[in-house]
DNA sequence: TTTAAATTTTAGGATTGGCTAATATTTTTT
DNA sequence: AAAAAATATTAGCCAATCCTAAAATTTAAA
């Protein structure tokens, strides 16, 4: 048993093709406010995240260079196909998460935030076994209210 | 409802006096490497953590201006009294999510990475969520049976 | 006790993703 | 169509944390 530690920021590096966390946040903000006009604006995504316009231009920019998305400057952000499918799996890994994490009590005014630190940090794995997880809860509805019946009880 | 979203970079930004997750991971190893013979070598410290020495003296050196641990120019760290006090609380929060983790059915060989991400972004609400979770299946052993069972029926 | 080996530090560089201030472009208003 | 307002970009800076190469110090060996 060989434990091998690495430091947060060394597990956190991206040497596949995948992409960093923020850009994960980005691609997911992007998602969602495109959803119905099918385009975004730079000011609404940066709005929206709650960065600054010239912190948005540059990840943008490097964005539209990995073909996430379709960007020319001063004009609109729409997703590429890549970008909208990879999107698509992050909203879901969003909503996964978000429900897990309310499942196990979770305080409603914490629940986005974590979901969004967490979202960022497991794997395909983790993820899968949150699933189950639900699902377990979903076909055992006895557990689901003990559990549930626990948690208040311990506020 | 007013979503508020950040950025995963912003979430992590240490406002109050609280520690970055890199200074998180050097002190859990510096609790787990001297609490034989009361102190560690940066040396020790670096290859333990798989950084090269110098990012090991800068972090230390960082760590001692903090006054969470004590070391002087080519000597031996040892952990200050707070340093101890905090780093046995981080060691105390990754084992509880290790376990968490463990009762949810995440392989054994993800167990440590998926600990080492996840125990830096959660708040302490959620940490005691986890614990209460653990607790709820100590006391309900046939949902724990159950739940294995489901788990194992899922591979 | 001088030399060799091991350990540690310093110096300087890279990446990520923020920021502000100033500039450029586009859109809207008059 | 010219002026004003809104939007976006560029330039340059900061902090964190990693790296390599070279220099300094300490420890061990001959």
């Amino acid at each position: 048993m060989n434990e091998d530690f690495y430091t947060f920021s060394e597990y956190m590096k991206k040497e596949n093709n995948s992409l960093t966390a923020s850009m994960e946040d980005y691609l997911e903000m992007i998602y969602r406010l495109s959803i119905k006009t099918g385009f975004v604006r730079l000011h609404e995504l940066a709005d929206a995240l709650n960065v600054q316009p010239p912190s948005a231009t540059k990840m943008v920019q490097k964005m539209a260079e990995l073909n996430l998305i379709n960007y020319e400057k001063y004009g609109v952000i729409t997703l590429s196909s890549t970008g909208k499918a990879i999107g698509k799996n992050l909203i879901k890994r969003h909503n996964t998460i978000l429900e897990f994490l309310k499942t196990l009590g979770i305080e409603e005014n914490h629940l986005l935030e974590e979901t969004e630190k967490i979202e960022h940090t497991i794997s395909e794995n983790t993820l899968q076994c949150f699933t189950n997880f639900i699902e377990f809860l979903k076909s055992n509805k006895d557990v689901k209210e003990r559990l549930t019946e626990y948690i208040s009880s311990k506020k």
